[in-house]
DNA sequence: TTTTATTTACGATATTTTTCGTAGTTATAG
DNA sequence: CTATAACTACGAAAAATATCGTAAATAAAA
């Protein structure tokens, strides 16, 4: 089984990345634990998911004890961009500011936050200014 | 039928919103013809499609002419507020000062549209600065 | 008017994603 | 050691999406 080009994680999977690119290395069970408190589906279902996954070459598990452990080999920036470009594309029409409009117009973000974003638009002026 | 509290339009049928959000009210075969361009699937397909989302509520259908005239019953704005706040969750850990940074890294936007966002930036800050 | 093209209706199939049950294995507790 | 619990493997089903073929109706063209 090959790398696809653009690997697409699906909600199910994209849920599961969160949580090893937040932790780290874990067992199925950690991971099932944690989406327990957001969504409810079997055990073996989390497990099914993320040895499918291992098949696509997502995951990669550690079998040398018996509750393998489990580390994504997708990047989070990087398949966050992927998903991002694609988002922006397919719901905003490839519009970014209005996607970052909408984005920072809908939810609180701290002031240091706000900065951050700031610094980011002046470089992308050119920097004077 | 009702409106389900949040329409999550699969990406088949966001397509098809886009192209009426884009251009109003519009037949199947309109439709078909702007999706041909980036896709390739049959007339059928888009037909059934956009059958099903009048079904579901999403889209209203003018009958008295024998081509059928589609409009959105889902308002754009709305519709892509749903979707970012989905995604911003499952995508970024709802930290959406990343997504902005990402977005705005990663695509080449005006400098007039900068600075509407630098404008929107100084309004969330509390004006002073 | 006859033929040809366009359109909707609709069932069926294909594909993708998610979910689960069960069997077999290994560890842990008593 | 025996029983119980936790794990993986794996097949299969369920659910959600997407795709298509064909029939029937209507319009347009010849």
């Amino acid at each position: 089984m090959t790398l696809s080009q653009t690997p697409k994680p699906t909600e199910a999977e994209l849920e599961i990345l969160q949580v090893l690119w937040q932790y780290g290395p874990s067992t199925v069970r950690f991971v099932h634990e944690e989406l327990s408190q957001t969504k409810d589906a079997g055990y073996t279902t989390t497990l099914k998911i993320m040895q499918l996954m291992t098949e696509k070459g997502m995951l990669e598990a550690d079998k040398s004890s018996r509750s393998h452990i489990f580390k994504p080999l997708l990047q989070e920036e990087d398949t966050q961009q992927q998903l991002l470009s694609r988002f922006l594309d397919t719901a905003f029409r490839g519009s970014a500011s209005k996607l970052v409009m909408q984005a920072l117009g809908n939810s609180r973000t701290s002031k240091e936050e706000l900065d951050e974003i700031r610094d980011l638009l002046d470089k992308l002026e050119g920097g004077a200014k």
